[in-house]
RNA sequence: CGCGGAGUGGAGCAGUUGGUAGCUCGUUGGGCUCAUAACCCAAAGGUCGUAAGUUCGAGUCUUGCCUCCGCAACCA
């Protein structure tokens, strides 16, 4: 804030256009960059909000296939979706874009040349796996296959969840490709690698310290990749769906999605700017804010600072306000498992009622931890603070004055104690969330704003204007003067917070002009103006619509657990010599513990009829140990033996995984000898 | 195993450079009646995840431990 800047570039992440926006994602990013962007508008300052959709990538060109449509039948159906829903809640982007637009394509494409041309880049070439049947390269997550650890056959190609390993897709045991099903081939690959390494002593200098005032999650986060050494990191991948490599030689290749998502908002400012784009992002006297999630803090901080300082000609984020995660009513907000509140939704459930949800979303913003939304919550700061605070306030000094002075703001007269208390206490207001929005704490500024309708409530209680009107007209004159002026300044003060309550109560208070220097002011209702009839500014919110929403979420966890439940396509046939390969027997459980410091892994002693043996099992976060002494499990009992943290695994204990991921331990009906085989 | 963030009265949050713990909501009692049973006042209620340490003194510094969230597939 110490440097003075000409104007401020804002961009809020651009949503991953394979699913529509809910509540997590307006309370973390877009809420307070809108916010931001309104309360720098209002102090008439330059600034620019960019946004836009990003539509590349692998997961989308997987729902695709799935849904038997094109990419971009996909990306033009959740763009409209995203699009509409942040119109609805007056995000007020200066652009909404997508990263499939002309314009996209050639700056990025430009981006990466310049990049290449300049030998910023270094070209790799190693041995990737590849669907045959897709024609693609597969990434790690779209390999599963038998882990070399715990023999788990469905882990993945990064990690194996069930024994926590940490994989590489070669070392799969019968890897297959979750797109086709089929066997992945070794193929050569060339692909282009932006080495982070080269700039690790810029980024520490610029960042650890240049920029010790981030918020501490994002500098934190920072200094922990910052005390590893930077690895170079692929910017191009083997796939179809995407920007092709502007190089020769390079066909059948894409810009990786995040080297090209971020030059997103370059490409869209410059949709919107096609003349003076340039200034926005290339001049020192810009400042330039990111709004993002906290799992987006490395590319805004580490790879995207790197791309535009190894181009050369860009300036670099001021700030990166990352806020942490919004939960719903206790659980994750999982778009897969469709556990979440939709903006679309919301809009049909609520209608008008946007300025609630953003509301209650800033009231318990995720700035600092992690947050919980839950709709009694809702109800609560809905029917408590915004009813009975704001809008009883605004409906008070409204309907006093209508009742008085039919609807004319009366004569200011001259000023007590008490008056000059309020008015001082109501420009104080203005500093304060002034101070507080410069420094993005959003929650708390909106709380300040609130703090002005508590004082007019105050205001009115001490000195009762009702009262006064049996014997002294104008004192109350100059009492609902105040009001007024005070309702004034709220609908300055909440515009950045709550912009359709502020349009609303300035049509009701008839204000045309107003800008955030008048705050705090006493004058903004010249004695005389004529104000519009009143009408409530919030209602209150019944429990049956609360009780429907909880309703329906519980609906949604119910559909999911059944959605969820599909069974895997039954693999390859095989022969009775393959099954008599397998020796399953039954075991009793003589003891069993916890594997110390490992989380999933517990160690059994199995009575097997012959010397006893010892198991580990990944299913710590399924049993307490000590439940399972005594009972009888299933197990492989000719499995070679494998090292898990330190002890060795003389065979594996067979388990069912649920739908959701729990594993439940097979056992006999009835109790069988130790040692008695399985077939 | 490693790294980052967080753990404060019933709920949601503040607590700056260490000095007897604040705010909003809720609860209880009182007041008022202009107002969407809304508003105003007052009170009760925390010893700050846990154990130890530094200090005359720690929520605020150090160390260990516990719990939650996240960490380059997707996801704010």
């Amino acid at each position: 804030m110490e440097k003075n800047y000409k104007r401020t570039t804002v961009t809020a992440a651009l949503p991953y256009a394979n699913g529509g926006v809910h509540i997590g994602h307006l309370a973390g990013v877009y809420v307070p960059a809108d916010i931001y962007v309104r309360y720098l508008r209002l102090k008439k300052q330059d600034v620019k909000f960019i946004c836009g959709s990003d539509e590349h990538g692998v997961p989308i060109t997987i729902r695709a296939r799935k849904e038997g449509i094109t990419p971009q039948a996909v990306v033009d159906r959740y763009h409209k979706l995203i699009k509409e829903s942040f119109e609805g809640f007056g995000i007020s982007f200066d652009i909404y874009s997508r990263t499939t637009s002309e314009t996209h394509h050639e700056v990025a494409s430009n981006f990466f040349k310049k990049l290449y041309e300049e030998g910023k880049l270094v070209a790799k070439e190693n041995e990737q796996l590849y669907d045959e049947e897709a024609h693609q390269f597969l990434a790690d997550r779209y390999i599963i296959g038998e882990c070399p650890y715990c023999h788990n056959l469905n882990a993945y190609g990064d990690q194996c969840e069930k024994c926590g390993h940490d994989l590489s897709p070669t070392e799969l045991i019968n890897p297959k490709s979750t797109i086709s099903g089929s066997v992945p081939v070794m193929k050569k690959t060339t692909n282009w690698y932006l080495p982070l390494n080269e700039y690790q002593d810029w980024l520490k200098q610029w960042i650890l310290e240049g920029h010790t005032e981030w918020r501490p999650n994002v500098y934190g986060q920072c200094k922990s990749w910052l005390s590893m050494d930077l690895q170079p990191r692929a910017m191009t991948r083997d796939l179809d769906w995407g920007i092709p490599v502007p190089v020769e030689g390079a066909e059948g290749k894409v810009l990786y999605v995040w080297f090209d998502a971020p030059i997103g908002y370059i490409s869209n400012t410059k949709e919107l700017l096609p003349d003076s784009w340039e200034k926005w992002w290339k001049d020192p006297e810009t400042r330039l804010i990111h709004f993002i999630g906290k799992d987006n803090i490395v590319f805004h901080c580490i790879i995207f600072p790197v791309m535009m300082k190894a181009h050369g000609e860009y300036i670099m984020p001021e700030n990166v306000p990352a806020n942490e995660f919004l939960n719903l009513e206790g659980d994750k907000i999982s778009t897969s498992k469709n556990w979440a509140v939709w903006l679309d939704e919301y809009l049909v459930d609520f209608p008008g009622k946007q300025d609630v949800l953003r509301y209650v979303l800033t009231a318990n913003a995720p700035e600092t931890k992690d947050n919980d939304f839950t709709w009694s919550d809702f109800q609560a700061r809905n029917n408590n603070e915004l009813v009975a605070i704001y809008g009883n306030f605004v409906n008070r000094a409204l309907v006093l004055t209508q009742k008085y002075f039919g609807g004319k703001v009366p004569e200011c007269g001259d000023l007590q104690e008490i008056d000059r208390v309020a008015l001082k206490e109501f420009a104080d207001v203005k500093t304060e969330v002034e101070k507080l929005l410069d420094v993005f704490k959003f929650r708390e500024a909106q709380k300040e704003a609130m703090n002005l309708a508590r004082i007019g409530n105050k205001y009115l209680a001490d000195t009762e204007p009702w009262k006064v009107a049996k014997t002294d007209m104008a004192r109350v004159a100059t009492i609902l003067n105040i009001s007024l002026q005070l309702a004034a300044n709220l609908a300055i003060a909440f515009e950045p917070f709550l912009p359709f309550s502020s349009q609303k109560l300035r049509n009701m208070l008839n204000m045309s002009e107003f800008d955030w220097e008048q705050l705090g002011r006493t004058d903004l209702l010249e004695a005389g103006h004529q104000l519009n009839k009143a009408e409530l500014l919030f209602e209150k919110i019944e429990d049956a619509a609360i009780e429907a929403q909880v309703k329906k979420l519980e609906d949604k966890k119910k559909a999911n657990a059944a959605a969820n439940y599909k069974a895997k396509p039954v693999r390859e046939t095989i022969n009775y010599e393959d099954f008599e390969k397998l020796d399953i027997r039954v075991g009793t459980v003589l003891d069993c513990k916890k594997v110390p410091k490992a989380d999933k892994l517990l160690q059994f002693t199995i009575a097997d009829g012959l010397e006893n043996r010892t198991i580990i099992s990944g299913i710590a976060k399924f049993y307490q140990p000590e439940d399972l002494i005594g009972k009888q499990v299933c197990f492989i009992a000719n499995l070679a033996p494998r090292k898990l943290r330190g002890i060795e695994s003389q065979g594996m204990i067979l388990s069912a995984e649920n739908f959701d991921g729990g594993l439940s331990v097979v056992t006999t009906l009835s109790e069988v000898k130790p040692g008695s085989e399985v077939k």
